[in-house]
DNA sequence: TCGAATATTTCGATGTATCGAATAATTCCG
DNA sequence: CGGAATTATTCGATACATCGAAATATTCGA
């Protein structure tokens, strides 16, 4: 037998998981439509989250060598998606920052489904938005902590 | 000025940003763990949900030349994921098919998220669950139509 | 029946991502 | 000051995914 609870809770994880196929699909085509790998898209991230970072750093992030990062940087420079410059304090580093232009255009690509979703989300009350936004902070701790999981589990 | 709904909207695109990012990192790994490409993966998911198909399905779906799906097929059956058979009712094709291992350790690589997800839910009452479902669903449609978007953009 | 069409594979070529080792420039420190 | 350490790049080698064209086997249709 099975609750209703239990019925419930069944479909919303078929529902996560039918979310979870989408969003991968969409940062494909992104990526694609971006021309950019998937490591490529992953050191540009880190580059617009934390700001300019040096080639070493970079290496550690994405886990590749040196010469893997001198390579990519290289490309992306080609691109004109990132930048090179001198490090103030440091003569032997570089600071690779993005290009404010590559901000622009990749928000724009998220355009239609952030308004999409804000008109999604006008049919829901404040208490129910409060459960949902509830709900994907922590479904979000629960796949971080998965893919920690993941990624120890294959330096055993 | 900004209504109480408005700052929740805005925070739901937040968490649901974040989420999406999570959700990426997560299918990465799996992807690095299983030793697999984004296209192989790709390509093993259809075959695990459609049932065997032949190389030219494969093909189309994918968007890949029929050399590349041979290689990529090869690669695969070495490593015991798939295997080929005759196609029943015309000798020219092909029938690749997963291997039951293959999926059962897939399915193991979801354990933590699933179990993790399963105790998350059960401090949602059924009326809240059924909120978040509604909204997982919507999120989903709303995905693939930014999806479709974004690919048919690239065909322009 | 027999030529055209279809499905798959093989082969050779190409582009490209990645790496280790060597090199050059700079900084650190004893 | 001067040798060791650090940072980034260059270079050559390697591995590999992808592809077009040719080859093979089979089916279809006039």
């Amino acid at each position: 037998m099975s609750t209703e609870h239990e019925k419930l809770v069944d479909e919303l994880l078929l529902k996560s998981r039918e979310l979870s196929t989408e969003t991968v699909m969409f940062h494909t085509a992104i990526g694609i439509l971006r021309d950019l790998s998937a490591v490529e898209s992953k050191v540009l991230d880190y580059v617009a989250r934390l700001g300019p970072l040096t080639p070493k750093e970079l290496a550690e992030y994405a886990g590749l060598a040196p010469a893997s990062i001198t390579a990519l940087i290289d490309r992306l420079e080609r691109k004109q998606m990132v930048t090179r410059s001198p490090h103030p304090d440091d003569r032997r580093k570089v600071l690779v920052g993005v290009e404010e232009e590559t901000i622009e255009r990749a928000v724009s690509l998220w355009d239609h489904i952030v308004a999409a979703t804000r008109e999604l989300a006008n049919d829901y009350s404040e208490s129910e938005l409060r459960t949902v936004i509830g709900f994907l902070e922590r479904a979000a701790a629960v796949t971080h902590e998965s893919t920690l999981r993941l990624t120890s589990r294959s330096l055993e």
